[in-house]
DNA sequence: GGTGTCGATTTGTGATCACAAAATGGCATG
DNA sequence: CATGCCATTTTGTGATCACAAATCGACACC
């Protein structure tokens, strides 16, 4: 039984060719990385319903650690399991939006505050290389890369505090409006959008932790107070 | 093999006696419910290994449900997945109680008065009736059920909010802190507890938002205010 | 007596399977 | 032509298995 079991087993993983590199838990990561990079660039839509073989397929694994992940994403609200066992993406609603924001203002400042002693002149002249970049996608367009990039900067800033409370938290709350802020974006464009990234580049570069704050207040309420409206006329 | 199969998970089902009530993910409900009730009642200690064979054969279930539970708790950061794998309880340090402690002041007194609009005069009555319980565990030293009804006392408030954003995050801060508590309570007793729970009943009672804040604010600054500096010592 | 090493055991991981519930679709009936 | 019903398919769940890595323990060697 056992040769028997091996041998079906490196018959797919030979012709995948992948045979090293299976550290611990190697497949369930990349899972999770794929199905958090689907949710934030959009790949995921409200509503859409997300299978385990479905996934599993997709990704070339077995539902085994599919399942995991999706377990995981919907304990963070990133995913909704309906009482059937079905798995979806959210629908984002007045209620759930207006809560997104309001833990947002909260917990961001307060994190960008508490990194700020841990942002160096290099982090800043980093910020400006990701700002320089969204401007380029705000002109082009790419809504997608507008998404990665922005999160990229935020969490450049929040990661720097080694945060292991605040931090997963805000990432909770990024996934759980990320998949709608695409849609959003997909209806209105890039081109309205305006962000306070660069008074926060220069609060850090001043190491103003007020200015700071206010920037990053800034730029969530009016980042999202612009696109919230659209939720009412849906 | 289908039959044989059959006859084979009939076997132990019949000598459990529990044929129905089998809905849908109940096993796992049911897991997830034991380990909750473990970290919070102070079960399982901070630095507790956690095994899924050993949780599994516990419970008289499979390995199977206990690994997707563990996984969601590891992602609500109740538990922690170290890099070979194994879970533990995680260590309490004092960064991160006093990040603990940041976002509950943050957070609770916010979702307190957006739920107070929700408590009606029925609702102070229960939180009286539990509170009169607390009382009773701090005099008799029992505090394990101080925990669970300090536990059942704070979210009889929130949970009136219906929130679906704030309420998760405010569930996962609690797990990450009560097995810390516990042991904490273990080594210096109940006696010097001190909260202020009437001042919260009374603000419900007058649907004063104000004071409900100010009451959880210190309820909560005080309580871990005082036991955190224990963690010093240690 | 301390230490390194090798074997046995424990443990997490990924895969496959059998089953039940739910969803889907077609078909017959009104 | 709409609608209710039934067979088929899809899907989640729990269980078991094979394997690999890690841990633990005993024994020999220095």
């Amino acid at each position: 039984m056992t040769v028997l079991r091996s041998a079906l087993k490196s018959a797919p993983a030979s012709t995948a060719g992948e045979l090293p590199a299976t550290s611990r838990g190697a497949t369930r990561d990349k899972v999770d990385a794929a199905v958090r990079a689907g949710l934030q660039t959009g790949r995921f839509v409200p509503g859409k319903s997300v299978t385990i073989r479905g996934l599993a397929a997709e990704l070339g694994v077995s539902p085994m650690p599919v399942r995991e992940v999706l377990q995981r994403l919907a304990a963070e609200n990133a995913l909704e399991v309906k009482p059937n066992g079905r798995v979806q993406v959210p629908d984002m609603t007045p209620d759930r939006f207006e809560e997104v924001l309001k833990a947002r203002l909260l917990l961001e400042p307060e994190l960008a505050e508490f990194a700020l002693a841990h942002l160096s002149p290099a982090h800043a002249r980093e910020l400006e290389a990701i700002d320089d970049e969204i401007d380029r996608c705000i002109i082009t367009g790419d809504a997608e890369a507008y998404m990665r990039l922005n999160h990229a900067f935020h969490f450049l800033i929040y990661r720097a505090s080694a945060s292991r409370v605040l931090l997963p938290l805000i990432e909770s709350l990024w996934l759980q409006f990320a998949p709608f802020m695409r849609t959003v974006y997909g209806r209105v464009g890039t081109a309205i959008l305006e962000d306070r990234h660069k008074e926060a580049i220069r609060a850090v570069e001043l190491q103003d932790a007020t200015a700071l704050r206010a920037a990053i207040h800034a730029d969530i309420a009016e980042g999202m107070g612009l696109l919230g409206k659209e939720i009412l006329s849906a």
